[in-house]
RNA sequence: GGCGGCGUACCCAAGCGGUCUAAGGGGACGGUCUGCAAAAUCGUUAUUCACCGGUUCGAAUCCGGUCGCCGCCUCCA
């Protein structure tokens, strides 16, 4: 298996600390408000590149720290005379319910930073007596000059920053570069005891202090959009190395962004849609699709037009996965010969996935698998394994792994007990006859009307089904 | 100004020196199936990869230049 290492610049062979065993981390959301497409696209990668290493048989802790106080959500709650607190708690069970939405795993933990300001402080505690942080007056910053390595993630160079000279100059800071690490208590925010005095930590530390003590001194893996490397990630590097002598991640793992009509998304800019919206309309297999399609790194511009066309190909899969399902439920087998290989349709999903997760190739590869397996049923009768190991196969890719396509049909008729489910086969068994008698008028009527309903018929030769619109 | 990325068919997109006269999805058009549809399937839709040079036996893929687009350097997934 193969990763791009932003650190590195190169792909290199993915080789974890202690295999089986990785130990991986995404940056997660500062819950202020609910969260864009954009940030969706980090979230459903993150999940996606998790579901795959599973998927190889790799042990996987992973992990995606919730950032529940901040400068936005105190702001935000401040205007709302809100408590900073309760505000973040509101958008944290928000959180959940889009990451549900989104047919994203649960991480095996979700540390939130105001429960873990003891370890923040303890990690401030080392740095300063390693003497790279230094207190002016109840504010603690970072040294970036003790740090040696410090742009080795982003490839700058400390002097050039400093030309640059886009940063606030802080009067109380070494080097305009040095950030926060514990900031000193205002009127009205929230603040902790510490050695410095009251406060709170700045938002770096969190990252570093979280992820070490969910995951140890080296993480295998840590991801999160590419507006991260500079300077969040370059930070925490900082933080973590002066802090343990130790590599802080093996590979650093960068999303693009999402664009929409070629500007990247973003709160600030005003131009986005919440991932909440969005699944309003669409159903998450399609969302997934259309993430899936394009490389994690490359930027991918958003549109509904994009999402129409994905959704469009979902219904291939669906529609394969719920033939296979009805044929095995029905238990009518028949005995004819097949030649569709499974074995090296995995093989293909494999290799491709392999190389970078390369999902574009691997949901190509599930298109082929789609295509061959649809051409095998035309006018055939196959035996039972034939449809088990279509199952089983896009079980194991196409729902386990991308979340593409999700074999639980049943949830259409809930509400209804199955009674909607009798009614309309009780309307197929009347345009059966209706046909039988060639009275094809009143058979269209009510294939049209049922349709303008978005109860959709489809006829075949073992009888009629029907599908239910979204 | 510094650093990084991108430009492949009507749209999206994979491609990392030969198997590329270039995957896959959507769209369009035509055939099969069907009473008609739908679904499925078959076929067509880039001899060409922004442009110009160069390296090489061989380049969409490497190098140089030109044009265009984007991101980071400030909170941001």
């Amino acid at each position: 298996m193969k990763i791009y290492n932003t650190l590195t610049k190169k792909k290199e062979e993915f080789v974890p600390v202690n295999p089986p065993k990785v130990r991986m981390y995404v940056c997660g959301p500062t819950v202020y408000d609910y969260f864009h497409i954009g940030n969706a696209r980090s979230f459903v990668m993150g999940d996606m590149i998790r579901r795959y290493l599973l998927y190889r048989g790799y042990d996987v802790k992973y992990v995606m720290n919730l950032t529940d106080v901040d400068d936005k959500i105190i702001k935000r709650a401040n205007e709302l005379g809100e408590d900073p607190k309760k505000y973040a708690e509101k958008y944290i069970a928000e959180f959940f319910k889009d990451i549900d939405g989104l047919k994203v795993k649960r991480a095996d933990a979700y540390p939130r930073a105001t429960e873990h300001i003891s370890d923040m402080i303890e990690l401030i505690k080392k740095l300063e007596e390693k003497d790279v942080a230094y207190n002016v007056d109840g504010d603690v910053f970072y040294d970036v000059r003790k740090f040696k390595d410090y742009g080795k993630l982003s490839g700058k160079k400390i002097d050039e920053l400093e030309s640059g000279a886009r940063i606030e100059i802080n009067e109380n800071k070494k080097n305009p570069l040095d950030f926060a690490l514990w900031k000193k208590a205002k009127e009205g925010e929230p603040e902790w005891e510490s050695p410095w005095g009251k406060g709170r930590p700045g938002w770096h530390i969190e990252c570093s202090a979280m992820s070490m003590k969910e995951l140890g001194e080296t993480l295998d893996i840590h991801a999160g959009g590419s507006d991260l490397i500079f300077p969040h990630h370059e930070n925490e590097i900082a933080q973590s190395e002066a802090a343990t002598c130790k590599d802080f991640v093996k590979y650093w793992v960068h999303f693009g962004f999402l664009n929409i009509r070629d500007e990247k998304m973003s709160k600030s800019l005003g131009n986005f849609y919440t991932a909440r919206e969005v699944l309003k309309k669409y159903p998450a297999e399609a969302v997934r699709l259309l993430f899936a399609q394009t490389h994690y790194a490359a930027p991918l511009n958003f549109s509904f037009e994009l999402l129409d066309s994905a959704k469009k190909a979902t219904e291939r899969i669906s529609s394969l996965a719920k033939t296979v399902t009805e044929k095995l439920a029905s238990k009518n087998f028949g005995d004819e010969e097949y030649e569709l290989n499974f074995e090296e349709f995995e093989n293909k999903f494999r290799i491709a996935v392999d190389d970078d997760f390369n999902f574009p190739k691997g949901v190509a590869v599930i298109f082929d698998f789609v295509k061959a397996a649809n051409r095998e049923m035309q006018n055939k009768n196959l035996p039972k394994s034939f449809y088990e190991n279509a199952k089983g196969f896009l079980e194991r890719t196409a729902q386990d792994v991308l979340g593409i396509v999700d074999f639980n049909f049943q949830d259409e008729d809930k509400s209804t007990g199955g009674k909607q489910d009798e009614l309309i086969k009780i309307l197929i068994e009347l345009r059966q006859k209706a046909k039988a008698e060639k009275n094809y008028a009143l058979a269209d009527e009510i294939r049209d009307k049922l349709s303008a309903i978005g109860i959709i018929l489809q006829d075949s030769k073992t009888g009629t089904t029907y599908k239910i619109k979204s």
